[in-house]
DNA sequence: CTTGCATCTGACAACGTTGTCCAGGTTCTA
DNA sequence: TAGAACCTGGACAACGTTGTCAGATGCAAG
C-alpha cells in the first residue's frame, strides 16, 4: 500500500515476460552465478546442483538473453552482409557461402540489400555497426566509404567483395573483370568478329568500368577501332538493355556479336536474339542457369560467386582472429565456358 | 600505485574501445541523459547544447550501442528468417520480399539456411530466439516444432512459410501445392497422356506429399490407374533425379510425360530430355528462369515466391503490432504457364 | 525583489548477463 | 584432531543505454 508506482518501471508491458537467470536461480534455490555456470557449461558445479538448475531451466523455458550477454562480453558473434539484391541469382550462392563460413565460426549473419543505392548502403552498414556486428562483408553500391573510418578504427572487421571500397583502404575480394571481359571479347574476335557490341551496367559501378576496359583492350590488341555506338552502359532492366541491343543490331552496319556485361544483361540479350532469324554471336559475363540447354548454348565468362563469398568471409574472420595484415586486394580468375553462342561466325 | 588490478575489468582488451554516451557527455560537458536525448531526437534540449553534443559525437565518432539499447527497451527491431538454402533461386525473391517488409517496419533481417536439416533448423531458430529477435519467419525443415512453444508463449511472433509447422498451431502461408500439381497433371492428361511420371522431393517434405497427392487426384479424376514405378520421391540432386527420369523413360512401357515436383527437379529433367530424340512432355512445379527460351519452352505451375514472403512478413508484423487473431492458414493460388513442353502430344 | 511557472538538465536505477572475489564447507594430510 | 588445500556457491559490480524524477535555471508577473 505504502509503496506505489514511483519505482522506474519497464516502459511497455513487455510482450512476454521471459524468465531470467534470476528466476531460474530462485526456482532452483541457488545463486545467480551458479545458473550462469550451468548455462555456459562452466566447471565448478556439483552434478546434483546442475540437475536442479537444469530442471528449473526446462520448467521455465528459460533461454539466455544474448543481448545482455553481448553487452557484457563485447562481442556479438554476428557479422553483417550488405549486398545489392538478395533476389539476384548471382548473390544467392555468395550469400550462402558467407553464411557457411560464419556458421563454422559460430556467428550469425545479418544481411540487407542496398538496391544499388549508396545512401541505403550507408544506412544499412551503420545500422549493422550500431548492432555491433563483429564484422562486415560489403558489396558496395557507393564509391565513398569514408563514413566507415571510425567503425574500422573501432575494430569492426571489414571486407569488400565484387567491387573495391571507395576512398578508403580496405580488403577487397573480386573477380578479374578486366581480364575476363578481355578474354571473352578476344574469343569473339578470334571467331572472326570485328563489329562487337558491349552492353554493361551503369558506369558508376566498378565492375562495369573494368569490363568495358577489358572490351576496349581486346579490341585494341586486335587493332580494331571501336565505334561509340557499339558501347552502351546503363541500368540493367530489360527495357533499357533490350533497346540497346536492338539499336546495335539495327542501322546500316550492325554489330555481329555482343558482349554482355553481367547476368541480367545476358538474359535480356538472349531474349532479343531469340527473336531474330540471323545469328548473332554472344558472350556473357557471369554464368546463368540453363545456359547450356539453349540453342545455341550461351558462352560465358564465369565467375565463382560462392568462392568470392567464401574468400571474403574467411579473410574477415582472419581479421577477427587478430591478424593485422595490410589491406589486400584478392582477385579471382574467371573461366571462359564455350557453349556455342560465342563460337558463331559473323553473319552478314 | 596503491590501487591495483582488483577492480573487475572487462575480460578481453576489447577490440576497439568505442566511445560511449558517457564519453560524449564528458567531452561536451553535459550530462549523460542529455546525450541520450540528442541521439534520440527527444525534445527538451537547447539548440546550443545540442550543437555542442553533436560536435562531440562527430569528433569521437560515437555510434549508439544498440545492444545496450535493446537490453533496456526489450525490443530488438530485428526478425529472423530461416530457410532451406539461400542459394536456391526460389528463396532469393522470397527472402528479398521479407527483407523489404522488415525494412518498411524499421527492422533488420537475420537469416540462416537449415540445409533441409531439422536439427540445424532448431539450432538456428533457438539462436535467433536467444538474440531476442522480435519475430520469426520459418521455412520448416523438420516436422516437430514443439520446441518453439515456450518462445511463442514468451511473445516471439512466428509465421511459417511454404510448409506448415509440425505439432503446433501457428500461422502459415503456402502455395496451393495440391491444386497446382493437380492442374498441371490434368493439363498433361488433357493433351492425351496417360502414362505420366511424377518426380518429387523427399516424402518428409510437406510440399512433396501435397504435390504427389495432386498428381494422384488428377489421375484418379481421369480414371487412370497409377503404376508404382511412375512415382519417385527422394533427394533432388541431379544424380538421383537423372536416374529416376531415365528409369521412367526406359523399360517396355515408358511414360510419355513427366510432372516435376520442384524447380531443382525440373532443371535436371530438362537436361535429360534434351539428350533424347523422342519428345517427352513436361510440366514443372515452380517457374525457372529462361524457361521460355528453351525449345520447347517449359510449361510450369508457377508460384509467387515474393508474394509468399511478403504475405508472411506482413502477417508477422501484424502479430507484432498486437493483433491476436487465431493462427491462420493462408494458401496462395498457383498459375499454369503454357510454354510448349506441357502441350506435346504423347509419342510412341 | 519575490513568487510561480515553464523549460532544461543531470543523478540514478534498471535491463540480464558475466567476471571477480570471498565465504563456507569438505577432504586430505600430518 | 587440527590445519591446509581444495571445491562449490553466491554477492556484487559492470557492460551502455533509457525512463523517472528532482534540481537548476530563466523569465514574467505580482
Amino acid at each position: 500500500m505504502a509503496e506505489t508506482a514511483s519505482r522506474p518501471e519497464r516502459p511497455e508491458p513487455r510482450y512476454g515476460n521471459r524468465p531470467t537467470m534470476k528466476d531460474v536461480a530462485a526456482r532452483a534455490g541457488v545463486g545467480l552465478k551458479t545458473v550462469s555456470r550451468v548455462v555456459n557449461g562452466e566447471p565448478g558445479v556439483t552434478p546434483d546442483t546442475e540437475r536442479r538448475v537444469q530442471e528449473a531451466i526446462d520448467a521455465l523455458g528459460f533461454r539466455r538473453n544474448d543481448s545482455a550477454r553481448v553487452l557484457r562480453k563485447g562481442r556479438t558473434a554476428s557479422i553483417g552482409l550488405v549486398l545489392e539484391d538478395l533476389a539476384d541469382p548471382f548473390y544467392g550462392p555468395l550469400s550462402r557461402a558467407v553464411e557457411e563460413v560464419a556458421r563454422a565460426h559460430g556467428a550469425l549473419l545479418i544481411n540487407g540489400s542496398s538496391a544499388e543505392d549508396p545512401e541505403r548502403e550507408q544506412e544499412l552498414v551503420l545500422a549493422l555497426c550500431a548492432r555491433r556486428v563483429d564484422g562486415l562483408v560489403v558489396i558496395p553500391a557507393g564509391d565513398d566509404h569514408r563514413y566507415l573510418e571510425p567503425e574500422i578504427a573501432a575494430g569492426v572487421a571489414t571486407v569488400f567483395v565484387d567491387r573495391p571500397a571507395g576512398k578508403i583502404d580496405a580488403d577487397v575480394v573480386l573477380s578479374d573483370s578486366f581480364g575476363g571481359a578481355r578474354d571473352g571479347v578476344a574469343h569473339l574476335i578470334a571467331h572472326g568478329h570485328r563489329r562487337i557490341g558491349f552492353i554493361g551496367d551503369q558506369p558508376r559501378i566498378h565492375t562495369a568500368i573494368e569490363r568495358l576496359r577489358g572490351y576496349r583492350a581486346a579490341m585494341e590488341d586486335a587493332g580494331i577501332p571501336v565505334e561509340e555506338e557499339w558501347m552502351s552502359l546503363g541500368p540493367t532492366d530489360p527495357d533499357r538493355v533490350g533497346q540497346a541491343t536492338e539499336t546495335m543490331l539495327g542501322g546500316p552496319e550492325p554489330v555481329t556479336a555482343i558482349f554482355a556485361g553481367n547476368n541480367r544483361v545476358t538474359v535480356t540479350v538472349v531474349r532479343v536474339l531469340a527473336g531474330l532469324t540471323r545469328p548473332v554471336a554472344l558472350v556473357g559475363f557471369d554464368d546463368i542457369e540453363l545456359a547450356d540447354l539453349l540453342k545455341p548454348g550461351v558462352t560465358v565468362v564465369a565467375q565463382d560467386a560462392a568462392q568470392l563469398g567464401r574468400t571474403a568471409a574467411e579473410r574477415l574472420f582472419r581479421q577477427l582472429d587478430g591478424a593485422s595484415d595490410a589491406p589486400e586486394r584478392i582477385e579471382l580468375p574467371t573461366r571462359l565456358i564455350k557453349r556455342g553462342s560465342g563460337e558463331l561466325p559473323p553473319a552478314g
